[in-house]
Order: C-alpha cells, then sequence, then structure tokens
DNA sequence: CTTAGATCGAACCGATCGGTACGATAACAG
DNA sequence: CTGTTATCGTACCGATCGGTTCGATCTAAG
C-alpha cells in the first residue's frame, strides 16, 4: 500500500505538478523576480499546500532546481548517446544539442548557474556544483573512451568549453553561434589530446 | 573653472569614492543582498547623498559595474601587454592573470555576468554584453596578430574560454584549475588555427 | 559675515514579500 | 455516515526595502 493512511489527490502528484509548474516561472523570470503569492496563482495551488509541500521559497527552489538538473543531464546524455558510438560524434552531438537549446526564443542561461549567481551563499551553489559534476562524468566517459592521455583534463575543458558557450550565448548578442564555436573548439582538441603529440607541458 | 558655481567637498570625487567604496560590497554580497541603508553605512555617506549622486540603487549599481568592466579590461590588458609581443605569450599571460584572479579568497566568478544572471530583464544585461564585447576585442587583436585564418571566430572561441574557465573555477570547486586547463586549450587552438591545416567545417 | 551648495542623520512612507492562520470544501477510507 | 486529509481562498502579520523629506551642520566663495 504506497498509499500510507487514508489519504487521496495524492500529495506526490501534487508536488511533482508544482515543481513542473513552477520551473519555467523560476527560470524565465529569475529566483527572486516572483513572489511566492504570483507563484502560486500561476500554478493553480493556494499558499498553504505550497508551504505544506516544500516548507518555504528556498525549499521549492531547491526541489525544482534539483528536478532542473536531473532533466536536463538526462537530456544531454540522450543526445551524446543517439550519436552512436563515436566519442568525436557524441561530442559533436552535445555541442548540437546544445545549440539547439540556445536557439529557443526562451532560452535564459543555464538555471542552475543563475541561481548560483544570485544566492551565491545558499545551498544553490552546492546545487550548481553538483550540476557541473553531472555533466563532468559525462564529458569524462566520452574523453576516455576516445583514448586521451588525461582523460579528467580534457573532460574539464571540455566543460569550460559547455559552460562558457552557454554563458556566452545568453549574454553575447554578437556571438549567437556560440555552440557551433565551441564544437569545433572541442573537435580540435579531442583530437590534439587523442594522438599524444604534441600535448606536453608539464608546467 | 571645473566647478562651476560656489561649490566645494568636489561632488565629482564624493561620487568616485561611493562608487569605489560600494564596488566590492555588491561584489561579494550580490545586487540584491545588501540594501542601501547599509550600503550607505558602509560607504559613509548618507542616503540623501546617495540619491542625489545616482537617482536609485539602480543607478548606483550601473555606475560601479561600468566602473568594474574597465577597471578589469584595462588589467587585463595590461597583463597580455607585459608578456611582450609574441601573441602566444600573450594568451597564456592572459590566463595566467586569470589564474591569480581566480585564486583570490573573494573570488565570487565575473561581476558583469553575475548582475545580468540576476537582473537579467534590465540595463545589466547590456553592461555584461559591452563587458564581454571589450574582451573580445583585445582576444581579437590578439589572434589577428597570430596570423589566425579566422581571427573572429578563434576569438570567439577563446572568449569561450575565458568565461567559461571564470564561471567553472567560480562554480565548480572540484576544478581549481580552470584557469590552468583554459590556457592549455586556448594554446592549442591557437596554434591549430594558425597553421591552416584542418580547420575547414564550413557548416 | 553672509550666502549657497553639499552633506549628515534620522525619521518617515508606501509597497512588497515571505510566511501563518482559519474557515470552508471536496474526496476518499472505514 | 463519519472521520481524516488535502486543498482552497482570503485575510493577516511582521519585516525589509527603496526612496523621500527635513532640519542641522559644515565648507568655501564673495
Amino acid at each position: 500500500m504506497p498509499v500510507p493512511k487514508g489519504s487521496t489527490l495524492d500529495p506526490e502528484r501534487t508536488r511533482a505538478a508544482i515543481v513542473a509548474a513552477a520551473m519555467p516561472i523560476l527560470y524565465e523570470r529569475g529566483l527572486d523576480g516572483v513572489g511566492v503569492a504570483e507563484l502560486c496563482a500561476a500554478v493553480g495551488v493556494s499558499k498553504e499546500t505550497l508551504y505544506r509541500h516544500f516548507g518555504s521559497k528556498e525549499g521549492l527552489i531547491e526541489a525544482v532546481l534539483e528536478a532542473r538538473s536531473e532533466r536536463v543531464t538526462r537530456w544531454l546524455r540522450t543526445a551524446a548517446e543517439a550519436a552512436g558510438d563515436d566519442p568525436a560524434a557524441q561530442l559533436a552531438a552535445v555541442f548540437d544539442a546544445l545549440a539547439g537549446w540556445h536557439a529557443e526564443p526562451d532560452f535564459r542561461g543555464c538555471a542552475l548557474l543563475n541561481a548560483a549567481a544570485q544566492h551565491h551563499g545558499a545551498p544553490e551553489l552546492d546545487l550548481a556544483g553538483r550540476h557541473l559534476e553531472r555533466r563532468l562524468a559525462l564529458l569524462t566517459e566520452i574523453a576516455a573512451r576516445a583514448g586521451a592521455a588525461d582523460p579528467g583534463a580534457l573532460a574539464r575543458q571540455l566543460l569550460i568549453l559547455v559552460t562558457g558557450c552557454t554563458v556566452v550565448a545568453d549574454q553575447h548578442p554578437t556571438t549567437p553561434d556560440a555552440a557551433r564555436l565551441a564544437r569545433q573548439a572541442a573537435l580540435t582538441l579531442l583530437e590534439a589530446a587523442g594522438s599524444p603529440r604534441q600535448s606536453r607541458d608539464p608546467r
């Protein structure tokens, strides 16, 4: 019996619905750009319900950010795996997916990074760190399977490219093709790291 | 007579002092993390004075961000020029300077990018865009003098590396050496773009 | 000394916001 | 039917914040 006592209307479902409905609003308007009252109205839920599920606005924000991190991580991994087994092809697919995201009209940068930039002290920073960690895991797999001499280092360079092109695409209107440029750079780095050519530079 | 009528205590000086004193506070605590009252107390100025000089908190923020953008731009250019004439050496010097910045205990990411992430609609986004534009100008000069086939494209890739490594250094504790990794990547890209090898990829 | 502009300090205002409390309603378990 | 639970809608509270106002004080020009 998944439902403990006598209950209905499925609190779990309600909670998930709140998270799903609040996510785009908090993303577009910013964490501090929308109050709890307006949020409840848009979500279609009363304040009491929201506070019973999440305890505070911070609690809701954390749940939304966590859900978002999981979603985008899954999405990126799916895009990579859909490109086959070749590491270079997977890497290219990752940046192509990013390019598609950046081109969406309501693109507003990475929600996790934006959140960390706003509430820098709070647990949002941990969320952002874990978010980057998940991305790093995917990139490390690709780097390792590509036979890179130092997969960890290459993966971190790729992480810098992924992060950088998303920020630039968001805030530098003169560079709308940031993902394409980053993709080209990533493939160049992948090639340079794959063949133990002149990657020597112990300093 | 630079002072119009009968005035003293130099309003210009006061204004500059406010900007200089408010800058680190707004940087460390975030634009919304400190109120006008506290800001005035820390700066050592009354509210009336602040509002006569800047009109609003937004006005102060814009002045502070503009001053910060000019300062960091000048700083980065100085670091590059101090490395001599070789483009590769200049590029390495840029990332070394970034590494030093990232290692400072009160490093909190790029103030301009953080501001744009917070007040995304307001003029802060323009400020951030112009900030990136200034950086791009420096990187374009270096890319052009390095003989890159497409200096604009290479410069934008370098901009992505600069931006990305700053964000990663701020929000990914497992990658404290982001600037070093970005430096290595930048030099690899510079070399690949210099010799017209396999940079072909018109799509 | 007189006068004008700059500054201070503190009080004050209106608005907003996060969070709580309460009575009413609807759904399901027993 | 009865009791429990989730939910709603609304009103409310305390705090904070951006911004204004005002009288007092200081400085320097004339």
